[in-house]
DNA sequence: CATATCTCAGATATACTGATATTT
DNA sequence: CAAATATCAGTATATCTGAGATAT
């Protein structure tokens, strides 16, 4: 975010649109105007995560660790939950052993599943990394309250039509 | 997205969260909203234009020489409209280049600058492409227009809020 | 035997840092 | 000489595909 642009380039995409029927333009302005949040959004959470030496990847799969039962999920759960890919949760979980956050332990009943358990020291890490994150996250979005519930209304819609979650 | 979840997964954190101020709260899920729309958004727009062998990255770079007078616009200037570091231009430049959808030429007056320019091969593949983009963008947000109006105006606010662009 | 779970190897893509060359 | 521009080498990260090992 070195230079903000002298214009808004989503109205500018807007603009250029004029030829398309207006669902057409409005539903592309949505579409980029969640790509270009997320970006922001990415890049302060990322910041307000290095000294912790965490990415936001990584972040979420400790945050999802602590809100479950005993700190111990398998992990096909956390790939199912977080929308990724088998391996790349193998990848990440690898990270977060070899950073001390979790370690992997065998489930007690199936042995294809392997469980990852957050350990004392990741608890705490991602307590602190969560203040911080929840810092620029305010700082990034000045938003009334009233704005918040309603992008959150209109994103869960959004996710819901794309089968996010059982409605 | 191979099984949807049995809960909104936002909902939950919600609740996870529940020792936190609402404000908090409410940023937090405001901004994981924001992830997870653009995770399922960037998905479905791959997807839409695996048919042209490309990615959301190098669309929006096509996309931006679309919108530029003759198809022509410094390297530099795509990678502050684009929020990117020069060195990520020159790659999205490069495979676009190798995929002859555009040139590089040499500025005319400043020796130090280079310019992309669209090949007509490029062009035509940006309008197609498009159209596809639409399509897909119109099928996964099931958004009225008030609703996309609304998700427009907030996180222009929010953009805003980071200076994206000038006021 | 079919399915489920995880891991690994290999490939691709994005995007950064830091250094360098050229030009203004 | 300072600033701007682009490139390059190197690195980190994320993500997938496809193959496999193991277990249910």
């Amino acid at each position: 975010m070195v230079r903000p642009l002298p214009f808004d380039p989503i109205e500018e995409a807007g603009r250029q649109w004029e030829a398309k029927a207006w669902d057409q333009v409005g539903a592309m302005q949505a579409a980029t105007s969640i790509m270009r949040a997320q970006q922001i959004v990415l890049a302060r959470v990322d910041e307000a995560l290095r000294p912790w030496s965490l990415t936001f990847a990584r972040y979420e799969v400790l945050v999802l660790l602590t809100f479950a039962k005993e700190g111990v999920l398998p992990l096909g759960k956390m790939g199912d939950r977080l929308m990724l890919h088998q391996a790349s949760i193998t990848n990440l979980v690898d990270r977060l052993e070899q950073q001390g956050h979790l370690r992997r332990v065998p489930h007690p009943t199936d042995r294809r599943t392997t469980l990852a358990e957050l350990t004392p020291a990741g608890r705490a890490t991602a307590a602190e990394a969560t203040e911080a994150v929840v810092a620029a996250t305010i700082g990034v979005a000045e938003l009334t309250g009233r704005d918040q519930r309603d992008l959150h209304r209109i994103l869960r819609k959004l996710r819901a039509g794309a089968a996010d979650f059982a409605p």
